[in-house]
DNA sequence: GATGTCAAAATTGCAGGCAATCTTCGTTCG
DNA sequence: CGAACGAAGATTGCCTGCAATTTTGACATC
């Protein structure tokens, strides 16, 4: 390496069968970005200087481009020609839009599952779901909880064997992340989001496509209509500025 | 800085078409590589070099990097950490899951869309139609095939006022137009997709949502299901290569 | 003849710099 | 006093050049 690469020093988990999977400096920036965003290190709105942000990383603005675009596709990050980028602020009733498309999509991807799912299935859903419970005893751990969220959905939409489908799905659920972390600690009860965990799950159990659906829908829109009003409200009392 | 501050902080105003659409490089870029693409003058696996299309469009390497990037991210091509870049080949199933994700998203939004019809939006729908198919009879006008087919669906989904759905339904229509295409030339009618097209809008008008979206659905998933079956008899006869 | 090794060519990845564009703020004119 | 104007600073967009990586293919070894 050429210069020295400070973003690329987390040692975290190789986590992919690729021989090395040495990411692009792009890449890492991509993953930095991401996750200030979605712990709200980085608020909705705030701009995005390349400058910055490559003398930050002690790198060049070459690859700090490429990760704004990168993110820009995501929809993390809005792009304005000449103007550079700045954090995706969305309309309430956009981020409803998220929800929904969560729902319609994921319920869809959950019936198709339902007969695969197994006993396995079930145990490692539980699995997942057990080790989220206790790593809260400990603290509010916000920094993994999109992950965990992530493992235990899709723990119930793999089996239906649609990777193309769960991929756009799991892009969708990083969108609505940052607003779902926010729902949490607004509520100030993981533990109740944990047991509706706990409901879908049983009536996934069930085996019965329409009550695990059912189940799932609510789960999703309730959130997703909750933080629409949260937001609408919080946002008029901070309006004026 | 105090007085414009509030202008800067509402995201009222996200982005609007200039009135001079003048596009970046890369943006440039991205439209004449997505059409090479979607219409076959770039085949499936083919190897996308930078100095190449760097040196055909007469510029440098960077606006070329950040198009693959914006394609790559559309799912039109497909990024390998330092060996470039080439154009998407998709599975027969990885097709028919496009498709199917289509079909979910779509006749959701459909349904949203029905109650809200007027007589307006299907007189619309039924001019698209026609000037479409007056547009067959001098010639088969393959290149903006996909525009006009996009033009009617999104006529039918405007209604729904759910612009984030439909712009991700756009981009996997985008990704299934050169398969349709692709579908309008073996079967070698245009003509009975324009009437499919028109069996759509009669549903439509019915105003059940029950019956356009069954409508809806069986026109999408049959169109994957045809593409599946063929291209995998397709590739099967030519694989030994 | 098959296989491993290694250097040169081809290609990608990134840095620094320059021109174009936008923003800011002081100045002038109505 | 407010609005139009314009120059300096800030920021983005793009190009040239070089380092790093992959690929190719000639050569040596078994």
């Amino acid at each position: 390496m050429h210069t020295q690469s400070s973003i690329l020093s987390t040692p975290r988990e190789p986590e992919k069968r690729s021989p090395i999977p040495r990411q692009s400096l792009g890449a890492a920036v991509v993953e930095r970005l991401r996750e200030k965003i979605l712990n709200g290190e980085l608020r909705e709105g705030e701009q995005l200087r390349q400058d910055a942000i490559a003398t930050e990383f002690q790198i060049s603005r070459i690859p700090v481009r490429e990760a704004l675009t990168h993110l820009a596709a995501e929809g993390l990050v809005t792009l304005v020609a000449n103007r550079g980028a700045v954090v995706s602020a969305l309309s309430p009733e956009e981020i409803m839009e998220l929800f929904e498309t969560r729902a319609v999509l994921e319920c869809y991807m959950l019936r198709c599952a339902i007969p695969e799912l197994s006993r396995e299935d079930f145990a490692r859903a539980e699995g997942i779901l057990r080790d989220y419970e206790e790593s809260l005893e400990k603290d509010s751990e916000m920094e993994s909880w999109g992950r965990w969220n992530w493992s235990f959905h899709s723990a119930l939409y793999a089996p239906a064997n649609r990777p193309k489908m769960l991929s756009l799905v799991k892009n969708l659920n990083v969108n609505c992340d940052r607003y779902t972390r926010l729902h949490l600690v607004v509520t100030r009860n993981q533990h109740r989001a944990g047991k509706a965990h706990r409901e879908l799950l049983e009536a996934c159990k069930t085996k019965d496509p329409e009550i695990a659906s059912a189940a799932l829908w609510k789960h999703i829109t309730e959130a997703g209509a909750y933080l629409k009003e949260f937001l609408k409200r919080h946002r008029e009392q901070h309006q004026r500025a």
